[in-house]
DNA sequence: AAAGACACCTGTCCGC
DNA sequence: TGCGGACAGGTGTCTT
């Protein structure tokens, strides 16, 4: 489910709880992508400080550690009452002390959560992450470096968490229209000039994105229930045969790396 | 060293 | 209606 726009949206959902304190974890379901951490079970009340997003993770800063949190393709954090009945994949409960459940639930637990006491910057999982794609980190220069002698196509390099953070399938298609490139090309084939509107277009449709309150597809919503109308702005996702929107052949799709590729042969060069 | 395939897991949809 | 197969928002690890 969840690019960088859904994992923001999520982080701001899940922001409006504070100040509060987790009293107690409750785990269900401990085998997710890792096996979630015992010591969770037994974390004495904390207190909440601040939440955070990085790359796709979630940081939940308390006062004795970080709860490092990734929603793998199915995971959802959502704001509930403590009362609400416990579904199929609701595996982690973090009980909060305002009557409220932040609660985690991930059907194919391809998510993790992990706990640590020092950095979580520092963390394996998040030490060798590329730039935030919204800070000025993130620009041609960067990028044109970046691709120096990856053969590999540029789709596939903009989807690497090593280069640029946040951006999957979804928005990886997306951007690549923009910015009117062929997914397929090789990385090392764009010009400065490609590399300044394909940064420009990344940064322009994950944050168009965020203000929709991210895409829902199937099941995503935001920690208070809302709807991600990005869904209704996609241009090339989820759209193989349908007429491109600026010329208005066909478009086609492809695989590459395993996951759909849709573009438009006659607007992406 | 880099690129590609595979694995993890469940739910849903489509064609027969 | 039932069943098999393909596919889905991610990413670490194994194989070439």
């Amino acid at each position: 489910m969840p690019e960088l726009p859904e994992v923001e949206i999520t982080c701001r959902g899940i922001s409006q709880i504070l100040p509060c304190e987790i009293t107690k974890i409750i785990v269900r379901e401990s085998q997710l992508r890792w096996r979630v951490p015992k010591e969770l079970s037994l974390l004495p009340i904390t207190k909440i400080i601040s939440i955070q997003r990085r790359a796709k993770y979630i940081l939940i800063h308390t006062a004795s550690g970080t709860l490092i949190i990734h929603l793998g393709m199915s995971g959802r954090l959502n704001i509930v009452d403590k009362y609400t009945a416990v579904k199929k994949h609701d595996h982690i409960d973090f009980i909060l002390n305002n009557h409220k459940i932040l609660r985690y639930t991930d059907s194919r637990r391809f998510g993790s959560v992990h706990w640590v006491k020092q950095n979580p910057l520092d963390h394996p999982l998040l030490i060798d992450l590329g730039p935030e794609p919204l800070t000025e980190e993130f620009n041609a220069n960067y990028l044109m470096n970046a691709l120096q002698n990856k053969k590999q196509a540029i789709k596939l390099a903009i989807m690497n968490q090593n280069i640029v953070v946040g951006v999957g399938n979804i928005y990886a298609n997306e951007a690549l229209f923009s910015a009117k490139i062929n997914p397929l090309r090789p990385a090392h084939s764009l010009t400065p000039m490609e590399c300044k509107l394909l940064v420009k277009e990344i940064k322009k449709t994950l944050y168009h994105a965020i203000e929709a309150g991210g895409t829902t597809l199937k099941d995503f919503l935001s920690p208070e229930g809302n709807f991600g109308y990005f869904a209704l702005k996609l241009l090339v996702y989820g759209r193989e045969n349908e007429p491109c929107v600026v010329c208005k052949n066909l478009l086609t799709s492809c695989k590459l790396g395993q996951r759909a590729t849709v573009f438009c042969k006659h607007c992406q060069q």
